[in-house]
DNA sequence: ATGATAACTAACCGGTTAGTTAAACCGTTT
DNA sequence: AAACGGTTTAACTAACCGGTTAGTTATCAT
């Protein structure tokens, strides 16, 4: 019994036009805010295709929700490598979330949406994601307070610290761009974190933990 | 939904209560997901006096942010002393955030949803505001240096991790609380910012900052 | 070709929701 | 006590929006 095969599809996958599309208006305006129709217009699709492949409003942001922050331990951790020193360990923890953020400027607001409602529609992988990360920081911290260069801290509020320093710096962008009154200086930085800033977060985030 | 009664005492807290109401239900449900109804309900108060006393949808959207994240530069920098050195100063402008967040725990929400869509409904006063707590920060920072104590860091970078770090520790306490999976130490950490917790991100931020 | 099936669409449906209206309420003034 | 005006309300409406349906088109196996 050979698999179906699914490839019917005849003009471009439909299911991941939509996907792509919804991802967007709800990173744009909240699950709230966010009209079917106007993700089916952006699709270039019926809206009752949306409700033949994947389901209702609340399927389809579940289904955005997982590919954004779904599997997100696998990519953080991947770099942390067994025989690193804890500092190098560190940085790769560091830069691992700055480029998830990166690669996924969906995903900073729908984060912090998330958070914000109290992560309503959180699926069970995000916790064990949340604890994964935690549990590597955690060793990581130890090993570094073993080996006399890490002082001892909380780990949570450290991760707090990091996702929330460059979540808060990514989603500001727009704010930074378009209000009067903010200084100059601000204004100048960049949008996105490059590695100006990247730098100068690491930076501060060892100095913070360093003996 | 349990009936809420009428409570009519003075006829004048009638907008006092619809704000409230309205603070509740926006930080609890975002722009999109609150219902104009919900808010007339909770504040015991028929629909058409949000109307009469308010307005729109919109604009009553706009007073919440306003009372909420409007003036918060006043609060944050009062008590930041002229004659205080450096450090002294540096600590009352964290303890002052945390004290601002943890007196109004339905900013947190509020704002990072209003930052996620690119601070839409943001008042001019806040970009004023921003640009007075950036700028004393800056000072802050400067003197710091020209004493020797502080290295020298991008200031906007530095609110975004004080910020960062207490709105997303503030913020993620139902979901602490609520996912499965997640390490029995990080669930006992306070919902709230207590002592312990601002003892700790006040110790990281200078830390990260001290020569 | 032909029938079966998967993919898609236009049009529609009914509950919901922001906003309105006209009348009632009630303390104050005359 | 009647007129008055700011305030509140029940009832209403028009538009909106999530979801459905009936029907069409494309693809494939035989």
């Amino acid at each position: 019994m050979e698999p179906v095969l699914p490839s019917r599809g005849r003009k471009g996958d439909a299911v991941a036009r939509i996907l792509t599309a919804a991802t967007a208006v709800f990173s744009e305006a909240g699950f709230g805010g966010t009209r079917v129709d106007e993700i089916a217009r952006r699709a270039g699709v019926n809206k009752a295709t949306i409700y033949y492949h994947i389901g209702g409003k609340e399927t389809l942001y579940g289904e955005v929700i997982r590919s954004v922050i779904g599997n997100v331990a696998e990519k953080i951790l991947a770099g942390v490598k067994e025989d690193q020193p804890p500092e190098e360990k560190m940085k790769t923890y560091i830069r691992s979330i700055i480029m998830t953020i990166e690669n996924n400027p969906r995903m900073a607001p729908i984060m912090m949406r998330e958070l914000a409602s109290g992560g309503a529609h959180f699926p069970p992988v995000v916790g064990r994601d949340i604890a994964r990360i935690i549990g590597t920081l955690t060793d990581i911290l130890e090993e570094g307070v073993k080996k006399g260069i890490f002082i001892s801290t909380v780990p949570f509020i450290l991760h707090m610290m990091v996702i929330g320093s460059l979540m808060f710096y990514r989603a500001s962008a727009p704010v930074r761009a378009k209000l009067e009154w903010i200084p100059e200086v601000v204004k100048q930085l960049s949008a996105g974190i490059n590695e100006e800033v990247a730098g100068e977060i690491e930076k501060l985030i060892l100095r913070a933990i360093s003996r």
